[in-house]
DNA sequence: TTCATTGCAAAAGCTTTGCATGTGT
DNA sequence: ACACATGCAAAGCTTTTGCAATGAA
């Protein structure tokens, strides 16, 4: 289980189990898709906790070194995140007009990757690809 | 050639070609490869000229709409671009330790997005596609 | 007890903007 | 002359950091 991941990584590191890291993990484990740090500071925010906005920002890195959330394509100015939870790698087709995001996978795409950077010499270690366009609802 | 296309841009919008704007563009037309604001206001500090930091900055979403330069992925904070001069679309390898960038087409791999924006309805624009890695030096 | 962690507020880094002045057309 | 542009400096935003206080192990 994810939480039991980030004990892992927390106690092997000899860093600490804290209330506030608890309270963040908990909340993107809770929330759905990608967000944002300030995103996930107002939701903690509301619901009453009071975590820091820096503490947000230092869990962050935490969560990526332990493999709990990945940082996403930047389609603007601020990062964006998301769970890994059991899902296998993906990326993402966004709408520009009402910013659907859409996870796709493909094999095939994968492995053309793989060869393509085997002419290349170079020793891929993971990729992002955003796809930018319309949604069926908006390309009407 | 890019300036006439530059200018007819500008024109078309009821703009003006100002000095400022015409050393911009010829910086980013003498430059290699990718360039962030910041660099190109420097290298036009160096080379004399009094372009301010705010026209970069101002001038930077003009040439993208007139189509000479496009935003390129963000490996960091800050944003990146590109001259799109006759060059055909291609994507990126990044080296995660030396920041090499490879520039690499494959026709396969864009028949391939169009197959799977058809499958999700998507009507695929424009698309990113940043592999990131080890080069041949930094992999031994 | 000890050393990591927290909150706060200040600082930093990139980008945008208000305003008075300057300048293509 | 009339808009649009420019430079400057201030403001905006997101993210980072120094520091004294706090808390997990």
């Amino acid at each position: 289980m994810e939480k039991q991941k980030f004990r892992d990584y927390v106690s092997t590191k000899g860093l600490k189990l804290t209330k506030e890291r608890d309270e963040i993990l908990n909340e993107i484990l809770a929330a759905e898709g990608h967000f944002e740090p300030e995103e996930l500071f107002i939701s903690l925010k509301t619901k009453g906790s009071k975590v820091s906005r820096a503490s947000v920002y230092r869990t962050i890195p935490l969560l990526i070194e332990s493999g709990l959330i990945e940082e996403v394509e930047r389609i603007d100015k601020h990062s964006h995140y998301e769970k890994v939870l059991g899902k296998q790698h993906h990326d993402h087709m966004i709408c520009m007009r009402c910013g659907k995001v859409i996870e796709f996978f493909s094999p095939t795409l994968e492995m053309l990757q793989s060869e393509l950077c085997q002419k290349e010499n170079f020793n891929g270690v993971r990729h992002n690809l955003e796809i930018l366009g319309y949604c069926d609802k908006c390309n009407l």
